[in-house]
Parts: C-alpha cells; structure tokens; sequence
DNA sequence: GTTTATCAGTTTCATATCGAAACTATATAG
DNA sequence: CTATATAGTTTCGATATGAAACTGATAAAC
C-alpha cells in the first residue's frame, strides 16, 4: 500500500509520480479490503472476537439481514478468516471460530476502535481493554520502529526493497 | 468494541452474556466504520496518505466513478478526515487534504496493509516503508501494554472502568 | 476577445447489492 | 408424532453503484 502525504509534510521527501503509482498499485490495502472491506464484516469479526459463534448470535446481537449475515459468514469462511464447523454438542448448530488470520485482524479492530473512540464517539469506551498482568489499558496503536519509538507521518518514508540496509 | 474469544482461549475468563453485550454495544467500532467504514474511503485516504489531492488525481489513480468518488469526498469532508480548499494557484482546482483526524488513521491503515501484505497477497509490497532515522522497516503493528510489550489476544482482558487500578 | 482545454463536479439510467419478512430443511425436545 | 430451535434460502421493494454524457467555471492559447 501507500501513505504519506509527503506534499507538505515537513521534512518528507516528495515522492516523484511514477513512484506515487508504484506505492499505490503494488500495495496489499486493496487486497485486504477485498477480504474484509464490508462494514459488517468488521461488526462480525468484532462479535467473534468477543466469543460469539452462532448464527443466531451474530443475527441476535447485531441486527444483521439474516441473508446478509450469511452472505457474510460464506465469504470469511472462504477467505479463511472464520472457520465453519458443526457443533458437536448440538448438531442443528454451526459455530464459526476466527482462524489465525482471522484473529490478526485484532490490530486493524483496535486501532480503528481507538481511533473512533478519540474522534468520533468521543467518549472512552466503558469496558477497557487491558493488559492481564499489569491491569492497564493497552497502549494506543501507533506506527513504531524496530526499538519500539513511535513514529509520526514526518519520521517515515519509502524506499525501495533492493535499497534497505541489509541485515 | 469488543473483542476477544474469551471462550477457548486458554486462561482468559470466560465473559458473562451481559456483559459481553455491554461490550458490543459500548464500542467505537460502529462510530468509526460509518465515517471510514466504505471501501472507497479507505482508498481514497490511502491515496490522500501519498500526497494525492486533487479530484481527478484520485479519479484517475484510483478508477473510481466520478459520481461515487464525489460522493465519498463530500462525506470525508463532512467527518472532517479530509478538509476541502480552492487551489490558491489554480483556482479551477480544489485540494484535498487529511486533517488530524484523518492522519491519526495511519495505524489502522498500516495495520490492514501489513495484514494483507501476509495474509492475502502474500508478497512483501515493494516500496518499504522505514524509519526515517535508521532507515529499517517498521515494526508489524501489534497491540501493547503501556510498557511497549506485545500482547496476544490471551494476554487481554476487559475491565469495567470503575474497576481499574487508580492512576 | 474568442476559442479551446481543464477541472470538479452533476445527471441519467441500467445494474448490483441490501434489508425485511416469509419460507424451508434439518435436528432436537417432549 | 408434534412442536420448536437453528441455520439458512427466497422473494421483492428500496438503496447504492458505476459508466457515460453533460454542465459550469476557470485558465490557457491564439
């Protein structure tokens, strides 16, 4: 994918055209968003996270179009982020656990969650998501590098893969 | 939001249903995705992140339909994730440009794009993006404790607010 | 100053997707 | 055997999308 807007951005290179449409094209965003790109895709993996794997679940708790819901449910299972199994204790039912990739989504929901808590909703959510051990709230996402420094927009750049330092 | 299967990860406290409920209704996730939850937006913001401004720049970049990209940026504006100004030099052209806001959408835009790059194109994107100061890639976002540790999705756990240690 | 081109949209219309509600198929409970 | 729960599918009207043509304003060319 792409970012940067290094136009204006003090201190950032501005990037020539023809690498701006590399970074825009070569980029793994747009193939991402194919997998889980619909709203409630999102809303879903959100349930799912929180333990829920029912159909009636998923359609109970969020008001989902019950079509729509299994619409949904169809394209993550055959994107492999949800997994499909009857449940052996009750075989009427289905359950839908997140697969690995599936629960490393966790990143995008937090920090999309974050953001809309700061900016949009305005208000700290009441249950706080926290660490087991120290029982503090997470840390916010931000971008960082290898040490752990945060990095701002200004602090990042692109560069081609053949140029890295190597190691 | 939410989050967090509880269930059959290993140690982590199985979440009681009203609670749990609590946690899908009090959630910034909704809030956000109806500002950035359309998958033009995100595409668009990618492109706003690269130094794209200009309406037929994203039109042309991205192949968008012009009805539908205006529509997208008349509700980023309206969100205040992209801030809409005459060119001063042009005054035919109007500029686009991420507001705060919009720029504190980083995290989750890297954090999908680092996703896709291993779970859906599977190829590393070419343009890299490093720290400006040690010129290596950025670390894989991940969530974290206070303290800069990673955490998995069993190191996590919800806190009613009331509840957390003071300080 | 007239013509032409550029830019940022809007309009139109055909198609695709969505959502609410009713319906179906299978499994379990009594 | 009957009733109910679960996970869908079908139907159909409303909404969103996309391609293409059109508009209005500014700028550039002559």
């Amino acid at each position: 994918m792409p970012f940067l807007s290094q136009r204006k951005m003090d201190g950032m290179a501005v990037i020539e055209r023809e690498y701006q449409k590399k970074i825009l094209t070569e980029c793994a965003l747009p193939a991402a968003l194919s997998a889980v790109g619909e709203r409630w895709s999102f809303l879903i993996l959100r349930a799912a996270f929180n333990g829920l794997s029912h159909f009636e679940e998923f359609q109970g708790t969020l008001g989902i179009a019950r079509n729509i819901l299994s619409n949904r449910l169809t394209r993550l299972v055959e994107n492999e982020i949800l997994q499909r199994e009857p449940d052996p204790a009750d075989r009427r039912k289905v359950t839908y656990t997140l697969t690995d990739k599936g629960r490393e989504l966790l990143p995008v929901l937090i920090a999309l969650r974050q953001w809309g808590e700061r900016w949009v909703s305005g208000v700290p959510s009441n249950p706080v998501l926290v660490d087991r051990d120290s029982q503090r709230p997470i840390a916010p996402m931000a971008v960082r590098a290898q040490d752990g420094r945060t990095l701002s927009l200004n602090e990042l750049m692109w560069v081609d893969r053949d140029r890295l330092p190597i190691r």
